[in-house]
Parts: structure tokens; sequence; C-alpha cells
DNA sequence: CAATTATACATCGGAATCTTATGTATATGC
DNA sequence: GCATATACATAAGATTCCGATGTATAATTG
């Protein structure tokens, strides 16, 4: 099962954002790999969606890149700038708060008995 | 705190089959009052988001609607069809699981040890 | 060794979803 | 009487993602 796309939504910034922080470099298509792997594929990290959010990123200066030649292919590897891990502990402590607070909608009755 | 509205994106269909599961019959402005103090002030449905919805909702057949005169106010309440249970079930425990998986993401370490 | 699959980047049109603003109207509280 | 709460609705615009497409190199496999 493969979560539907709605679901993803708003939650790909910190994903980003948390491997980043776990890991001192990362690149894309290294990014939708793991993202794979730690879901048991339950969550595709799309390229179309992946590449745009990095670039977006990289221009408000939250990621920044050192691209490397391995081989005759280009490898980009993104990481955190000063700013970007102030704003990655935000994001992720943020995304955790809501977690916690859909996971109580969702769990509790929510009839209301007056 | 109010959670950036992108992280809402996505729930707000399953929001609402939730309400609609517990209570027999709920109204637009009842339910945005509902979450909004079910998550003490964290999420707040905003209306130009939450009708919409439900006249999708209602046109894929998934809710059906009855109005009632309060006063001379019209007021519309919204209940699930049949159709609306299954797919209400299924929703819900689609958004658990992936709340799940979600917080294993950002409660582990993600790092890749070779 | 040819063909397929995996790796790795990128962009773009279109779809879906939400925000902000605006509009209308009645009811309530002070 | 005036502000706030209740209650609906729509519409333009922004954001964000998907699916498709493109390009190219590397590795695997039959």
């Amino acid at each position: 099962m493969i979560y539907s796309s709605e679901l993803i939504k708003g939650t790909l910034k910190t994903i980003i954002l948390k491997l980043l922080r776990d890991n001192p470099r990362m690149y894309g298509y290294e990014m939708t790999q793991r993202v794979k792997e730690l879901t048991g594929n339950k969550i595709q990290l799309t390229e179309g969606a992946l590449y745009p959010t990095l670039h977006a990123l990289e221009a408000d200066g939250i990621l920044q890149t050192e691209s490397e030649f391995i081989g005759k292919r280009v490898r980009k590897y993104y990481s955190l700038t000063p700013k970007g891990k102030t704003k990655g502990e935000e994001k992720i402590s943020e995304l955790a708060d809501f977690l916690e607070t859909m996971k109580f909608l969702i769990g509790m009755n929510t009839q209301l008995i007056n």
C-alpha cells in the first residue's frame, strides 16, 4: 500500500530536513531510496516533487550544495546551512506535535455528549 | 501555536469523515468549532476550505445533507451515506497508518551506517 | 555483447488543495 | 445600538504535488 499523495503533501520539506539532520549530506536520488526503504515502500518521493523542492530550499538559504563527479556523472550533494539547522529543528518538532494532535483526533471519540 | 497550513493539507477530508463517523450528523460551522476545541486551537478549519470540500464530498456520494431552519436561518446538516461509511473507514485507517509511519520516520535516526 | 534496469539529474503542464478576501444574513450579548 | 457570533457561500490566486518527458551514464543479466 502506498499512501495517497495528498497525505504526503506538506510533509516533504520536513522529511528532507530530517534526513539531512541525521546525515551530513545526501543527494536527491539517495533520499528517495532511503525513504522508500525506511517506510517499506509506503512513502515514495517522486522526483517531480523532490527536485523542485530541493531547489526551493536551496534558494531559501536552507540547503547548500556541492557537486561531485562520480565517473562521468554529476552527483549533487545537499547539506543544511546553519539557518537550515535551526529551521530543521523547528519543522521537525512542529511535525511531531502535529502527528500527536492528529493521532489524538483520529483515535478518540469525537462525539459530543450534552 | 497554529500548525502551518501545509501540514493540514490532505487531512481535511479524513477529519470530516472521522467527525461524521462518530456523530450521526453535523453542520459545517459546528465542525470548525469542534475541531478547534478538540485540538486546543491548534487546528483551525477555514470556511474557504471546508465548504468546497463538503460540497465535493456530497457530489461524490459520500455525504448527504438535510437542511433545517433554525429560526429564519438555514442550517445544513451533513451525514455519511453507506458509501461514505466505507470510504470513511478506509481513509481513517490510512491516516492512522500514515501517522505511525511518519512518527517512525521522524523519531528514528535515519542515518545509514555502512 | 546487447538489452534491460538502475542511477541521477532536470523541467513542465496540469491537477488538486488551501488561503484570503469578500459577500450575505440572522442571532446574541452587552 | 453595536460588536461579535453564527452560518452559509464563492472566487481569485498561491502553493504544492503528480505524471510525463527528457537526457545521460553505469551496471547487470541473459
